[in-house]
DNA sequence: GTTGATTTCTGCAACGTTTTAGAACACGCT
DNA sequence: AGCGTGTTCTAAAACGTTGCAGAAATCAAC
């Protein structure tokens, strides 16, 4: 094979840097190359020699070179940072952290950060996102509790900046999402407490404002006229209020007449809460009052008497947000791509 | 008052930029200054006039100047990122979201920015913080779940980087850390429980591992001295154990001869899993046996029978570990600097 | 008026990267 | 030889910021 093209120069290879980390100037030195032929390399870029391709980047693994990320920020204007909006709403119980995890692990093998952008309550919901958006701190955002018509889609979807959310909307054009399937969630749950023999059933709700209250009523009013069984929704009680309340209305339902024997929980909080109001008022749970709740961490398979749960994986959710997420940033296209979490059963004794 | 100094030139301010965010150059222009003059000026430079400073502010916030993270960066090396390293350890409940919030409401007013570092299960403790260091990624690190001689502490203190942990340790050097009182919580515990009429205590301790498990256990033993109750504390069994174990274990010891009748619980979960297993042994929780659990997030409030719980309050925690890590970042005197949270006693009547 | 001190502002360079435009060389063909 | 072509590499500029070294004007003093 002939030599052909520009011959290497045979410039003195400096001797290492001790100090500081290795940059492109690192790996040029080194090489005896120009900083433009090596960020070339790097990126498999065809006018450069195949040969020097391979050196520059064993040399570059051999040094730990990584390039640094204020420099690309600066030059491309692309952060490699994600950022979720923590939701003051995110319940305690894993709904924050598991969807963290979730995320990180999208972003294990990624040059892509993620950043904890808070939400604090009494503030105006956009005022976070729209903060990231003017000054470009992200490439793309993700956050939870959408409602039907979020000003937070809206915004984004109009500044056209990648986003997922965590639940759907009623905007008539598509954005990615990822949601949990709760209107099967109440459906089954019903079904469940008439299969247990509860002929009067109660729900605690979302809250109005989020859309997954209308996906859970939806799929509790199917399964409620399927079958023609009594039931009732607390007005002014939601799965963010706060416990007491819960407690007090199911000791209150558990009692007087046409009391309630069945209770679909929207959470953990309100799982409990109910439990406590039912065993605060006599009543046997597992026997003339039956429960489904929805469990996001593990707790519930230790709470005795046991009850059945529908389990949602916010692990999951948080890592499929992530690849939907750097599906989105990669290719703008994939702007309609989405999940639907489907409901994992798990009952107890079948 | 005579004008002195060199008067501004009058230059054509040019009209406003209308695309982009705002950097200084975009003040300078509408200001007729030069770029440098306006960077001092929203420094505060004495060099520059105070009527030139004033105007120079009152310009930038009317068009929402930020300075741009990148840029300043890679400018000065400062990263205003402060990364938390998610231990896989971090229980669902409550630990890692409340944490998060605590530290983001200690950011709240900073330009720092919280980024998550996952550390995987199974990886070397070590890599996730070594890896920030080595590439300069964050200005100061958080974690939790410290070891007496835990090696994230030696690396970070040796290569002088800013860090506050959660726990302490047994190095000779100080370092600055946050940390619940685990002694007085299991001395306060153990009293608790002879008050109930204990007669014979057992503990789900932590994980030997983690220096935290000491003070518990210390706190524990000087709480059994003093009163000379019977007490054991299982081994092969830790907070860190599946659930299933610990309720098979309090299972086991809440019958035979010799029974336990009161648990301390160093967590929710394993306070879950010891009532679990209390009552699948026929025991009565409040009557026969007694528990005092550490809780961390408000679900047991809710939990019926109630059993005493003893609050650390991770949100807490969190901002304070925020604070001091703000501080041994702008002042590396700080180092010494440290909080240990009292519990909070939460007794069911009295 | 020149000099020097003081006040107030400015230009340049650099941080590490990518992009744009082009340079240096070898080869094949006339 | 000369020319075009293809291959392989490089110099310079730019992103937005700050630190350094000065520059331009004024004032006080001689």
């Amino acid at each position: 094979m002939p030599q052909r093209g520009r011959p290497r120069k045979a410039r003195l290879a400096a001797q290492p840097e001790v100090s500081g980390k290795p940059t492109l100037k690192t790996i040029a030195d080194l090489a005896g190359l120009a900083v433009t032929t090596v960020s070339r390399a790097l990126h498999d870029d065809p006018d450069i020699a195949e040969k020097t391709r391979l050196r520059v980047k064993s040399l570059a693994s051999e040094i730990g070179y990584l390039p640094d990320r204020a420099a690309l920020r600066l030059r491309t204007g692309r952060t490699y940072v994600v950022s979720l909006v923590l939701d003051p709403h995110d319940e305690i119980l894993g709904f924050g952290i598991s969807l963290i995890r979730g995320l990180t692990r999208a972003f294990r093998a990624t040059p892509y950060h993620l950043i904890i952008t808070p939400h604090f309550q009494g503030e105006p919901p956009l005022d976070p996102v729209s903060h990231l958006v003017r000054n470009r701190m992200a490439d793309g955002i993700i956050f939870t509790h959408t409602e039907p018509f979020d000003e937070r889609i809206r915004l984004l979807a109009e500044q056209d900046v990648p986003f997922v959310s965590h639940g759907r909307t009623e905007f008539t054009f598509p954005h990615p999402f990822v949601d949990f399937d709760n209107g099967s969630f109440a459906l089954e749950a019903v079904r469940r407490l008439i299969a247990r023999g509860s002929g009067r059933i109660a729900m605690i709700a979302p809250s109005r404002q989020f859309t997954f209250c209308q996906h859970m009523r939806h799929g509790f009013m199917t399964a409620v006229r399927e079958t023609g069984v009594a039931f009732e929704i607390p007005d002014g009680i939601d799965l963010d209020s706060p416990a007491e309340q819960i407690r007090a209305y199911a000791f209150e339902r558990a009692g007087g007449n046409e009391p309630v024997d069945g209770f679909v929980c929207g959470g953990e909080v309100s799982g409990l809460a109910v439990m406590a109001g039912l065993t605060d008022a006599g009543r046997t749970v597992g026997r003339d009052v039956h429960l489904v709740v929805k469990q996001t961490s593990p707790v519930f398979s230790q709470v005795r008497p046991q009850v059945d749960v529908i389990v949602e994986d916010l692990e999951e959710a948080g890592e499929r947000m992530g690849e939907l997420l750097l599906g989105v940033i990669t290719d703008s296209a994939r702007r309609d791509a989405h999940f639907l979490q489907p409901p994992r059963l798990s009952y107890v004794d079948g």
